[in-house]
RNA sequence: GAUUCCGUAGCUCAGCUGGUAGAGCAAUACACUUUUAAUGUAUGGGUCCUGGGUUCGAGCCCCAGCGGGAUCACCA
C-alpha cells in the first residue's frame, strides 16, 4: 500500500546494490567506538597523540564529493565531526569499488557508518578525521530534510513544521540539535531534584496507576475496564491519596515521579498524560515546606544553568531563594483594588459582575474567589511568588489555618504567571476529611463537574492516624518549559498527543471487492479476476485504475499473460 | 469551543487578473585531491490536503470536510 517517492525507491534501490556487493547494510556485529565528536572537538587541541587510532559512528549528514577524495560530516550522539576520505586510502588496491561506487554512489545522507582513522586539522583550521576504514553499519531508506547552517549560525531550509516535528520527533532529534538539549535538560532537571530528595533521606516510591478511585485532584479521569476482575477502572488523576496512605504506613518521607492522566482540553500548556512530581514529608508544615521548594528550585537552576537568574522570553527571572509570600486575599486587594476576605457568595458574584468575570451557578465561595484571582492576579505573578492561605471550599485535602478561620494552609508557587506548584499542610483529621469530602458530594450534586469523590479506604487510613505532614506537587513539564524557555508543552514532551495522522486510504466498493478477491489469491490472471469481480467493463476499468494509481494493486505483461499481483 | 491564518516536489517556499505547475536545497549523471550553505553542467521528480460547486478553463473563486499553527475561552 506504501507509495514510494523516487528518492525512497533509488535508496532501496542502493541497499539491494550493496547486498549484492556482498555489503550487509545491516550487519550484526558490534562496532566498538573509543571517541565522541564532543570529545574531540574538546581534547584534541591539547592531547593530539590521543587521537590517532579513533573508532568513532553515527550518521552521515553531509557530502562534499569531488573526485577522488571527499568531506563529509558524521553526527553521532555528542554532535558532528567533519571528515575527510580519499579513495586511495580506503581502497589501496586495484579495486577502487568501496569508494567509488559504495562510498559516492550507494551511500547518502541519513545512513549510519563506522569510521576509522586518525585526526587532523585541514587547511581553514577544521578539526576533522581522516578516514582510512569505512564500515556500513545501517542504511536509511527514506530521505531525512536536509538543514543546513552557514558561517553566521543561520539556519536554511529548517525543519520547522510543529506537526512534522512532533509526528516524526526522531527527525526532529536528529536535524535539529537544539532539540536534543531541551530534552537533556529535562532529564537533568529530574535527576538533580531526585538527587536532593535522595540526599535527604527521603523515598523513591510507586503508586498506582490503574485505580478505583480517582481520587486526590479535581478532574475528568480516563477510564478503562479490567476483564478478569469485570470492573471499571480509571487512570490516575492524582496519586496524593496512596502517597497520604504511604506516611500512615510509617515512612517519614516518600516521593514520586509519575505520569498522570487528564481526560480533558489539550493546548501549549496542557497535555493528557503529563508528569509530576509529589512529595509528602511527616512532622513538617506548609511554612517549612515553602523553604524546601525555595532551596530545591534554586540548586536545580544552578546546576542547569550555572546560575539563578535566567531569561524566559523578554523576562529575567530569578529562582533564587526566599520569594515573596502573598496571602490570596491580599494578592487580589493588591491586583485587583477589592477586599474579598469579608464578603459572602452573593457578594462575590455581585465583584465578580462589576470586573466582567464570568461565573455559573454551580460555583461555590471558593470557585468565585479563585476565577477573580485567575483574571486579575496570576498574569502578574512574574517573579516567583508564593500565594498562600486558600478559602477552605476549594481545598478540600488541606488542613484549616492555624489562625485563620475559614482559609487552609496552602501555598502554590507561580512562576511568569503560571502556576507550578502547590502544596498543604495536609489535613489528617480524619472526622474533618469527610465532612470536606461530604462537602464535595454537596458540590457535585450542585453540577460541579470537578467536584472531589469521596474515598473510603483513604479515609479508613486517616482514621489509624496520620502523623503531621506537609506535601507537596510540582509540574514537571512546566518547570522544565520554564528552565528551557519554552512556550509550549509539546516542546517538552517527547511525543505530545496528537490527532491520528491520516485516515486509511479510502477505496470505493468495486476496489474493496476486489481488493478482497486479491488477499486470496496474488498474483492472478487478468481475465480471472474480472470475472470473479463481477463488474462492468466500465466499473472494472474505473476500480482497477483506482487500485494501481493508489499503490495497491499491479498489472503485469509477460507476453500474452496479464497477471494482477497485490503490492506490500 | 470561538476567531484567524495555513496546507503546492523528499525539505524550505514562490506561484501575478482564473489561461498547460516554479526556485533553492536534496536526488540522479558527469567533472574536480583540503572543501565547508563546496562548485560547474545536465536530468528526473507533483493526488497543488480531500470532496463538491462556479467556469470554455480552478493551485488561485465559492461551499463542506480533514489536518495544523496562532490568539482567546475552558482546564486549580
Amino acid at each position: 500500500m506504501q507509495v514510494l517517492s523516487e528518492q525512497e525507491l533509488e535508496r532501496r534501490k542502493d541497499r539491494e546494490e550493496l547486498m549484492k556487493l556482498g555489503i550487509n547494510p545491516y550487519p550484526a556485529p558490534a562496532f566498538p567506538i573509543n571517541v565522541t565528536a564532543d570529545d574531540i572537538h574538546r581534547n584534541y587541541e591539547n592531547r593530539k597523540t590521543d587521537y590517532k587510532d579513533i573508532k568513532i559512528a553515527g550518521r552521515l549528514m553531509s557530502r562534499r564529493i569531488m573526485g577522488s577524495a571527499s568531506f563529509g560530516e558524521i553526527q553521532d550522539a555528542s554532535g558532528r565531526l567533519q571528515f575527510y576520505i580519499r579513495r586511495d586510502d580506503i581502497c589501496p588496491g586495484e579495486d577502487k569499488t568501496l569508494y567509488n561506487t559504495v562510498f559516492k554512489k550507494l551511500l547518502g545522507i541519513g545512513d549510519f557508518l563506522g569510521l576509522k582513522g586518525y585526526i587532523f586539522t585541514t587547511q581553514t583550521g577544521e578539526i576533522s578525521l581522516h578516514v582510512t576504514e569505512m564500515i556500513v553499519l545501517s542504511k536509511s531508506v527514506k530521505p531525512l530534510p536536509i538543514v543546513k547552517r552557514d558561517e553566521e549560525g543561520n539556519v536554511h531550509d529548517g525543519f520547522t513544521d510543529p506537526e512534522m516535528r512532533y509526528r516524526q520527533r526522531y527527525v526532529d532529534l536528529t536535524v535539529n540539535p537544539e532539540v536534543k538539549n531541551t530534552f537533556i535538560t529535562r532529564s537533568k532537571i529530574i535527576s538533580q531534584m531526585r538527587r536532593y530528595f535522595d540526599d535527604h533521606g527521603w523515598l523513591e516510591v510507586e503508586t498506582p496507576i490503574l485505580q478505583a478511585v480517582h481520587g486526590g485532584a479535581a478532574a475528568r479521569p480516563f477510564g478503562t475496564h479490567h476483564n478478569t476482575l469485570d470492573m471499571p477502572l480509571f487512570l490516575r488523576i492524582a496519586n496524593e491519596l496512596y502517597l497520604k496512605r504511604l506516611i500512615v504506613g510509617g515512612f517519614d518521607g516518600v516521593y514520586e515521579f509519575g505520569k498522570m492522566f487528564r481526560n480533558e482540553g489539550m493546548d501549549r500548556t496542557h497535555n493528557p498524560e503529563f508528569t509530576s512530581m509529589e512529595i509528602y514529608v511527616a512532622y513538617k508544615d506548609y511554612i517549612w515546606m515553602m523553604e524546601m521548594v525555595e532551596e530545591l528550585i534554586e540548586q536545580v537552576t544552578e546546576k542547569i544553568h550555572g546560575k539563578t537568574e535566567i531569561a524566559v522570553g523578554d523576562k529575567l527571572i530569578n529562582f533564587a531563594g526566599p520569594y515573596r509570600r502573598l496571602t490570596m486575599y491580599d494578592s487580589i486587594k493588591e491586583y485587583a483594588g477589592i477586599d474579598v476576605s469579608e464578603l459572602d457568595e452573593a457578594g462575590l458574584r455581585g465583584v465578580c459582575k462589576q470586573l466582567a468575570i464570568e461565573v455559573d451557578d454551580t460555583m461555590g465561595r471558593g470557585k468565585l474567589i479563585d476565577e477573580i484571582f485567575g483574571a486579575k492576579v496570576e498574569a502578574n505573578l512574574i517573579q516567583p511568588t508564593y500565594i498562600t492561605d486558600y478559602p477552605i471550599e476549594m481545598t478540600p485535602l488541606a488542613k484549616k489555618h492555624r489562625t485563620e478561620p475559614g482559609l487552609v494552609e496552602r501555598f502554590e508557587l507561580f512562576v511568569n504567571g503560571k502556576e507550578i506548584a502547590n502544596a498543604y499542610t495536609e489535613l489528617n483529621d480524619p472526622i474533618d476529611q469527610r465532612e470536606r469530602f461530604e462537602d464535595q458530594l454537596k458540590l457535585a450534586a450542585r453540577g460541579d463537574d470537578e467536584a472531589m469523590a469521596m474515598d473510603e479506604d483513604f479515609l479508613r487510613s486517616l482514621e489509624y492516624g496520620m502523623p503531621p505532614t506537609s506535601g507537596l506537587g510540582i509540574g514537571i513539564d512546566r518547570l522544565t518549559m520554564l528552565l528551557t524557555n519554552k512556550t509550549t508543552i509539546q516542546e517538552v514532551l517527547f511525543f505530545p498527543q496528537m490527532r491520528p495522522e491520516k485516515k486509511q486510504v479510502e477505496m470505493s466498493e468495486e476496489e474493496k471487492g476486489i481488493f478482497e478477491l486479491l488477499k486470496l489469491e496474488s498474483p492472478v490472471a487478468i481475465g480471472l479476476l474480472k470475472e470473479k469481480a463481477g463488474l462492468s467493463g466500465k466499473k472494472w476499468d474505473v476500480a482497477m485504475k483506482g487500485l494501481t494509481g493508489k499503490g495497491v494493486a499491479k498489472v503485469t505483461k509477460e507476453g500474452d499473460s496479464i497477471t494482477v499481483s497485490l503490492l506490500d
